[in-house]
DNA sequence: TTTTGAGTTGTTCGA
DNA sequence: GTCGAACAACTCAAA
């Protein structure tokens, strides 16, 4: 009997896994494996983390169903050529990634094994629509996110697929390595201790997460996803980073319920649509990830503040909202979504901060790291992305405050700067690594940069650098 | 080809 | 307190 690999990277699931339903479906013997990279062990420290929690669970659940996941480290062709040597494997099964270096390691390897007569089939698992089906009338690709939605909304999403009826397990399994030998949580040290609080790992917890969502509180998101006292978002983005669960899943569910025509379960699959588009720009244009998407910010003339950014980073800007938020990220390993434009945008307008340092704490913190998200977020904030905002849109923390948050409530539970607290304000505040910690009315009484005064500083910038490209263009 | 309307998430100022 | 205009000009997408 020839045996199926299946090769599992950002889909960590069961059920609608096409790469795993199809590879089960020819009867034949599966071999699903996780191949660990040098470029998987440079990520950021808790998404590697998590990445590990989330292999546990899988090989759980796959156990459960006669069968396991097989961990293996190493350059994914050679990995694969040994297993296919050694173990009689006739055909290869993965879903497609988009970004360029998984791309073209994608096509090298399938190639590679293609001339040798080993069949490779990819598939679609990781958004709702492949990124080359949408094109505008013109023939190009969508650069704004309105009409891509719009387009998309009237497209017909396949149907997520059910698990594998069958599993059947090779006669030899390759020997796999052990997770506690990838040390995954070295680079986050004593980091998980907090983490471990809230996150929710797996399909089987993705699934609840979601119904509890669907429930209770989708019914309210429209008015509610902007609050920051109140937790009405679905968090659903920690599973979606590993592939616990998949848009199509969501987006299927949300639609047997709801329609596009009610507001809070148009605007909860719009914000899928979201995630969808970031990888549809990151594949008609990959240099999205680490470069200005407009070439022209290439001259913008940052700053280099290495104390400003270390403020920043450990959320003793003096700005309340924006190190509450600093701070959730960091002992939570997410954030809001608005707290994370507040953040953004006082990095990068009120210290004049280049966005990829924003973006690369980002990466190192975030347990639901999307590089295609995550790019296009702080992009879009910082004004050098595709989207027609404008540079002098600066958040204003205290008004955000005020409007989200007007009691304070998220202020205070991430932040000691009163003495009144609640309970949990405390455990979070504990939380913060010891050399964070500040003493009794050790909180900056001045933020690093006055409101008003950054705020100016930044739209004075902005007009210099604007008048510098028109006469350079010019002369 | 040309034209037209619109563009996730904002802020401030003055009426 | 509420509301609309101004902030500035450009690019995109569809008609």
């Amino acid at each position: 009997m020839s045996v199926n690999i299946v090769w599992l990277r950002r889909d960590l699931r069961i059920s609608d896994n096409p790469a795993l339903l199809e590879a089960s479906k020819s009867g034949n013997p599966l071999l699903p494996i996780f191949i660990l990279d040098r470029e998987t062990e440079g990520l950021g420290a808790a998404f590697k983390w998590r990445l590990g929690l989330s292999l546990e669970k899988l090989d759980e659940s796959l156990r459960k169903l006669g069968t396991r996941l097989v961990l293996l480290r190493g350059e994914p062709l050679e990995v694969l050529r040994k297993l296919v040597t050694n173990y009689k494997a006739k055909k290869i099964f993965w879903n497609r990634l988009y970004d360029q270096d998984s791309i073209k390691r994608d096509t090298h390897i399938k190639s590679f094994f293609e001339v040798r007569g080993i069949p490779v089939s990819s598939y679609e698992g990781m958004l709702m629509l492949s990124p080359w089906k949408l094109k505008t009338n013109s023939g190009s690709f969508y650069k704004v996110f309105t009409p891509f939605w719009r387009a998309l909304a009237r497209e017909e999403i396949e149907q997520s697929l059910p698990s594998p009826s069958k599993m059947v397990s090779p006669q030899e399994w390759p020997k796999s390595e052990k997770l506690i030998d990838w040390e995954l949580d070295k680079d986050i040290g004593k980091g998980k201790v907090y983490l471990i609080k809230k996150v929710r790992v797996g399909e089987e917890a993705a699934k609840l997460r979601f119904e509890e969502f669907l429930d209770k509180r989708i019914s309210q998101y429209y008015l509610s996803r902007d609050r920051l006292d109140k937790v009405e978002s679905s968090n659903l983005s920690e599973n979606l980073a590993y592939g616990e669960i998949s848009p199509r899943q969501i987006w299927h569910a949300v639609l047997k319920i709801y329609s596009l025509n009610d507001n809070n379960s148009e605007m909860f699959v719009r914000q899928l649509a979201w995630r969808d588009f970031a990888w549809y720009l990151c594949f008609h244009c990959p240099h999205i990830l680490k470069k200005n998407w407009k070439s022209e910010w290439d001259d913008f003339p940052w700053t280099e503040n290495s104390d400003a950014l270390v403020r920043w980073q450990r959320g003793i800007t003096g700005v309340p909202i924006v190190d509450a938020g600093m701070r959730e990220l960091y002992v939570t390993g997410r954030m809001h979504n608005r707290v994370r434009m507040i953040v953004a945008s006082y990095l990068t307008k009120h210290l004049l901060i280049d966005w990829r340092h924003g973006l690369n704490w980002f990466a190192d913190c975030l347990i639901d790291w999307d590089p295609a998200s995550n790019a296009l977020g702080w992009q879009w904030v910082a004004g050098s992305g595709p989207d027609a905002s404008p540079f002098f849109r600066v958040f204003n923390p205290e008004l955000q405050s005020k409007k989200f948050d007007p009691k304070g409530v998220y202020t205070s539970k991430f932040l000691k700067v009163k003495s009144e607290f609640q309970c949990e304000a405390q455990e979070y505040y504990d939380m913060v690594p010891k050399i964070w910690r500040l003493k009794k009315d050790e909180y900056p009484k001045m933020p690093i940069v006055d409101l008003r005064v950054g705020r100016d500083r930044a739209l004075a910038a902005y007009s210099d650098f604007k008048k510098h490209q028109i006469s350079g263009v010019s002369s």
